[in-house]
DNA sequence: GAGCGCTTCGCAATCGGTTGTGTAAAAATA
DNA sequence: TATTTTTACACAACCGATTGCGAAGCGCTC
């Protein structure tokens, strides 16, 4: 312990008279090993503080038990979240995760696209950046067979893993909600259609839900926003509380935007939920806290980062990059509170 | 790009008919090799879609450009915000940021120290686990002059860096602030004392401006909590409440904690922050959205992270075991909102 | 044109495990 | 006892980039 160099095995290897490949097997407790000599090796690599050179091993063998993730931010509740699912799974089966941040960045994410590929990960989870439109720089992932998983936000047109929710579906779930409680003229806010599939699939399902229920589809209440802060969605809020027929519920596709939308109403004079009821999505912490408590839809961030990891520990060995790749869809559900609960259940 | 194969420099030398030396001087800038080849190898390099193995690297030079960050959980808002900034300023020195949880286990930390050991990380951020005492896991690094620095929640008998804030200072200026906005009986919710020194220090501060202001410490105003949860404060608010003699002002050292008592007040219809003026500790997101707005003590989360992974960067070369090492304070403010504010300001 | 210095590059060892192949010795079978 | 099988281990190549050392090539000077 008091080295200032590193043990190996070949300290191990010339401390007792034994062969270096010998060691090696006999720490992986290798059936060609007699017992004896596994304890003996055991025993004195522990004594001499011998810890692993994973770098060497992971040189020879071309696999290195490390799970790179590319995401947005870590600071996102959601995100982090993932993150805390994918490093629980991997630590199970003793893999390392590296995480990096595009800060929604695409020329960040293809630097450390090329980065994680550097550090010879054995696959790759990812969320895609904003402004991620090309996403050619995955290619060198499918091409050398090392899984690649995209999650939540994903690219349509690659055969590559998938985990998502069902997004259509979800919309369309929250907004039948609202109808349930009797709204008739439901608003909805939204992310610029640059922005991926993920928020037109929700749009998508919140127009479909009003049509099945014979509601009119009114733009006047569908806002597309910049970006996803407490401030656009204060601002948002208001342009829709200056309409001349003001909505009576509001499907928002974030938790924040929700609670905005609920603390500009009161700011209003606008009760929530009874003139306005409000449904927002994810499940953020906040979404427990905040009063009146938030009616959301729950974004299983962490079975999400525990599915992506186990995609990628299991598919390591055989895969080939024609074979089609499945998409997982994990459960929405729709968890009522008081933001939305008309009738007190 | 098509290839199933990693392109190595080996194949850019036999292309291009050059040593492997010189390829990888070349693709370095090294002194010693003309422009001209310079130009040609990395030409070559680019097109063969040549990406250098770091784990090659690594081992051959002994350093891997890694850090290794080993905390509790990534989805605390500080500690996830503490990541970003570690991972930024990683990204600029081209630097990999390698995650581990150890969810307040000691057991799960010393395994992860020998993981991040093991992978031979460049440097280690680590915020102790909550039940860790023991802290001679983390000798393996200091004994190889590989850079540790501990923040926030740091052992106080171990010589390496530390990225801190000033708690004592902290929980005096919350205090102050409480007993200047005219609170006379200020409780104070805490940590069992083995959750190490942090809590303690603010809990110091808190009993210091007291008395520098004559007020009594009254040991019923203080409580201490077994976990920092929303339930586990609301408990102890109620605690207060019931209380013949009420506290007319509190100081949680952490906002979730603040606002479950902010949030109990109100339930019981005490006055926030009239009859109960409460600050809490570290700004997170959530102290901007609650109502009333919670005052609290900034925690420079990123800031930390930032410097902590700086003097990793900055000592990777020189720096023995004996030397001294220094501890980083970095500020602290009081941030006054709605919580607190008797006199509207 | 011999000597000197500088530029440019090749040779080969090295980092530390891993693993296919080879070979003794021990055990089992004939 | 001879032969086959099994056990237990050693040898050495290998993964891919790095780097000290040596040497060839070149221009220059006297």
């Amino acid at each position: 312990m008091e080295e200032n160099k590193h043990v190996t095995i070949y300290d191990i290897a010339e401390r007792l008279n034994l062969a270096t490949s010998t060691i090696s097997r006999a720490l992986k407790d290798h059936h060609t090993i007699s017992d004896k000599t596994i304890k003996k090796v055991k025993k004195t690599a522990e004594e001499m503080g011998f810890v692993p050179n994973t770098l060497a091993a992971g040189l020879r063998g071309n696999k290195t038990k490390t799970i790179g993730v590319l995401i947005p931010t870590v600071t996102q509740p959601f995100l982090s979240s993932l993150i805390s699912g994918i490093e629980i799974t991997a630590q199970k089966s003793n893999y390392t995760v590296i995480i990096m941040q595009s800060h929604d960045s695409y020329e960040k994410e293809v630097d450390m696209a090329k980065s994680l590929y550097s550090n010879r990960v054995s696959g790759v989870i990812c969320s895609l950046a904003m402004e991620t439109k090309d996403t050619s720089h995955f290619k060198q992932f499918s091409n050398n067979n090392i899984p690649l998983v995209f999650v939540d936000r994903v690219p349509k047109d690659y055969n590559t893993f998938r985990v998502v929710i069902d997004n259509f579906s979800a919309g369309y779930k929250a907004t039948k909600h609202l109808i349930d409680q009797g709204c008739k003229r439901i608003a909805h806010l939204t992310a610029g259609s640059e922005y991926g599939s993920l928020y037109n699939e929700r749009k998508r399902g919140y127009v479909e839900a009003l049509k099945d229920h014979d509601l009119v589809v009114d733009e006047d209440l569908i806002i597309s926003l910049e970006s996803f802060t407490y401030e656009e969605g204060v601002k948002a809020s208001n342009q829709l509380f200056d309409l001349k027929d003001i909505p009576d519920g509001l499907f928002a596709p974030g938790d924040i935007i929700a609670v905005s939308a609920v603390q500009t109403a009161k700011k209003r004079g606008i009760k929530v939920p009874d003139d306005f009821a409000v449904i927002g999505f994810n499940n953020d912490p906040i979404s427990q806290i905040i009063d009146p408590n938030l009616s959301t839809i729950t974004h299983p961030a962490e079975k999400m980062g525990k599915a992506s990891a186990e995609i990628i520990i299991k598919n390591l060995k055989s895969l080939k990059n024609e074979d089609a790749k499945e998409i997982t869809f994990l459960n929405t559900e729709v968890l009522v509170r008081e933001s939305s609960d008309k009738n007190k259940l």
